[in-house]
DNA sequence: CAGCGGCGTTCGGCTCATCGAACGCCGATA
DNA sequence: TATCGGCGTTCGATGAGCCGAACGCCGCTG
């Protein structure tokens, strides 16, 4: 997979134009381009400007991102229990990571279990970090320092994960799905 | 929020290389490109092309992507049973939608609960979406069609949601939270 | 103090991205 | 059959992106 950045574009927007259906002179036509242009671009050649980018995507209708990352394929399954476990040093809080971010991905994917007990407290983390939280047992009290919220079994809640934040269970076998989200 | 597609990635740049706590000059240097040229991007002027970005998204080390799309703000709670339901019409399967996908992102988070009964089929998404699933009561038998695997409590399992696939409830109360995400 | 190195901004020249036009090919129609 | 309209590719001209250099500013050192 050692494409560079304009045959990975190249290959999006060919697949992307090709699915909707459109020429290539229909598509340089609704975004305003050349058809030459896009002749050239989606050939791989050349450098386009970030403006003719933007209008392919506007006209396909994908986060202009799309264009630039690549997909993974397969079914993976992890065992409940055999997730790589994150423990805390200060908490009776259990993390288990079920999907790394892979490059070109921007999100974790954890079950997180805890105690009553001591709240973890998280450092921030990069900006732009959501963290997407689904109760799965129990009740939490979870959220950005000052703002935190008690949820229960099927609440869900989002908040930065960029500001200090915290998770504390109020009952014992507290559970959730946990997002987190880099932007 | 309506800067235009370059004023995001000037605004992007010059966060990420003051978090990383790089000069102007030396993020220039390490990228191979004229301090003048970075100057310019960063005062959101001009309209840089796909080299130019890439290789300050190599230097700053982030995605590509990350250079051109924008965050989101604030704590967000839905309660249990106050998402946006998404019926079956043909399976006992009832999907909740609690964070769709909004302007620049690409992942949608659901609640899926299904009772013992007639699969959900579901028919191809876009390509290079892929679905994450971990379930959370229950038993579950789910994958793409020839490849379903059978899932219990804290079990996960991710696979391509561009094929046909399916989701099967082998237990009363079956549920599972659901990522379906878009590359 | 003067000199130095680094900073970010501005400038003018060169290269190439994008333009419109031309081209050859294809399928449909009279 | 010839004509037409649409297709995607190639070509040459124009304008702007990117280059290196110059500039003024700043902080540090002798």
């Amino acid at each position: 997979m050692s494409r560079t950045p304009l045959e990975e574009i190249a290959a999006a927007v060919r697949r992307e134009r090709t699915r909707q259906e459109l020429s290539l002179a229909e598509l340089a036509r609704r975004a305003g381009l050349a058809k030459s242009t896009l002749s050239q671009l989606e050939a791989g050649a050349g450098n386009p400007s970030v403006e003719t980018l933007w209008a392919i995507a506007v006209v396909l209708d994908v986060p202009f991102s799309r264009l630039v990352d690549p997909p993974a394929r397969g079914v993976r399954v992890v065992r409940a229990g055999q997730g790589v476990v994150i423990p805390s040093e200060h908490s009776p809080f259990t993390g288990t990571l079920l999907a790394a971010c892979p490059p070109g991905a921007r999100r974790d994917l954890h079950v997180i279990t805890a105690e009553p007990g001591a709240a973890r407290s998280a450092h921030s983390h990069i900006p732009g970090t959501t963290e997407h939280l689904v109760v799965t047992a129990g009740r939490w009290v979870a959220g950005p320092e000052g703002e935190q919220v008690e949820l229960g079994p099927g609440d869900y809640a989002c908040f930065p994960g960029d500001r200090p934040h915290s998770y504390q269970a109020l009952e014992p076998g507290t559970a959730a799905v946990l997002v987190m989200e880099y932007v």
